[in-house]
DNA sequence: GTTGGTAAAACTGTCGACAGTCGGCAATCG
DNA sequence: CGATTGCCGACTGTCGACAGTTTTACCAAC
């Protein structure tokens, strides 16, 4: 069985102007080097990159498609701006796909999954006591990306990545609020432990928890940094 | 709709050229003009539409994000052929997130929701008599928007609009096999009742019972047709 | 100082064209 | 006779350009 393949590239040809610029603006926007709400120009773009406006049009497209931009005809794209509501919607969603994961993965629960998800959590607390903020989140959400795939739905998964756009949209417009090492280590061993006991209540219990933490970190961070609700 | 079995009026005249185009390949893919994991091509299109490449090409994309196309670099765009694990896994999700949304919408259902809902009911009761299929499913959909969206998470009915393409996919992929009017009836008023009565279960069981038969037709018709084995 | 109108600038939507690449076919070689 | 290789056609990826629209800047009038 096929691992999921995350972020980035692990194998293909890059040499997809379109997939190149895609992946340049994402990193831009979740870097922050363009504020939310902030209009995108085609032609400033396209001189910036050294291409022409075709692949960036595209590219910008397909980030529309994964919400990290809105496009207003004959206006441009946008860059997508999250408010306190939509964040909530965002983090119900997680907690709607991971439930019905995790409930479905404790019918299936492999021992093949149980060793990847073990692993991952080992990883992703490495990942945690270092300082790349970027990394940490990544190896989080390549967890849960594990969890999805052993659910056996390939289709949730794909909905899963789809809101995991914009998950780190809004994680990373907070990144000052990390949450501490241990407390990213416990939470997720209190998963493994509920996914070990094979008991759906306690499974369902653990995600509710985790996600809960999460949101709370998120929502904290937006109301220190005050939310961007300026969209029209 | 007047859909061009041959020749098509060589002009479209209107502002947004990527949505008509969009919705006309949609339209297209879903009325079987063209077949499952069949090679659509972009001059072809563009001829056949009396418009350039670029709109067509930017439809193509979008579709490609609704999981209509399937885009595969120097080759070009194929119809989107689900195969039954795919469409079982169609129904798991929208069965994830609908459950999701009655559970929501029990918290906060709402005389206005009551009404409109109930009114859909009846409008797509009045259309499932009729004998336009598109129609009758259109309606369906419509009354399950109208769920999500009084359960109050935006972003939980963009992810079910986006699986809705591909339901109309399967859907009207056995478009024979169509569930008798009273059958219609009963299972949405079902969903009204338990709505109705408040309780949580109840409608948790309704909206397994509701899904459980859609699922059921739909994969009833695809062994019926033989399954449209996948794109290599 | 503010407001209203006009004109210029910039931008998006769309188009046609060119180059690199892929798949298929046929001629050639073992 | 089967496999390999070179060629040909078709197509996608990309580009620069044009037209219509939106935004902005400027100037005049109150």
């Amino acid at each position: 069985m096929a691992l999921p393949t995350a972020a980035p590239r692990p194998f293909i040809h890059q040499q997809n102007l379109v997939e190149q610029v895609a992946d340049y603006l994402t990193q831009a926007i979740i870097q922050q080097h363009f504020l939310p709400g902030e209009r995108l120009s085609e032609v400033q773009l396209s001189r910036d990159l050294g291409v022409s406006r075709a692949p960036v049009r595209e590219a910008a497209r397909l980030l529309e498609s994964r919400g990290l931009l809105i496009s207003k005809p004959r206006r441009g794209f946008f860059v997508r701006a999250l408010n306190a509501v939509e964040l909530e919607d965002v983090f119900d969603l997680r907690l709607c796909l991971e439930r019905h994961a995790i409930q479905r993965l404790t019918e299936r629960y492999t021992p093949e999954a149980q060793r990847a998800l073990k692993q991952q959590v080992e990883v992703l607390c490495e990942a945690a006591a270092g300082n790349d903020g970027t990394r940490r989140i990544e190896e989080d959400l390549q967890f849960h990306r594990l969890m999805l795939h052993y659910a056996g739905n390939e289709r949730l998964l794909r909905a899963f990545d789809d809101l995991a756009h914009e998950l780190r949209l809004c994680i990373t417009l907070i990144t000052k609020t990390h949450e501490a090492p241990d407390t990213i280590a416990t939470s997720h061993f209190k998963l493994l432990d509920a996914l070990d006991s094979g008991s759906p209540a306690a499974c369902r219990e653990a995600i509710d928890y985790h996600i809960g933490v999460a949101r709370k970190f998120v929502v904290k961070g937006v109301g220190e940094t005050g939310d961007s609700s300026d969209e029209g």
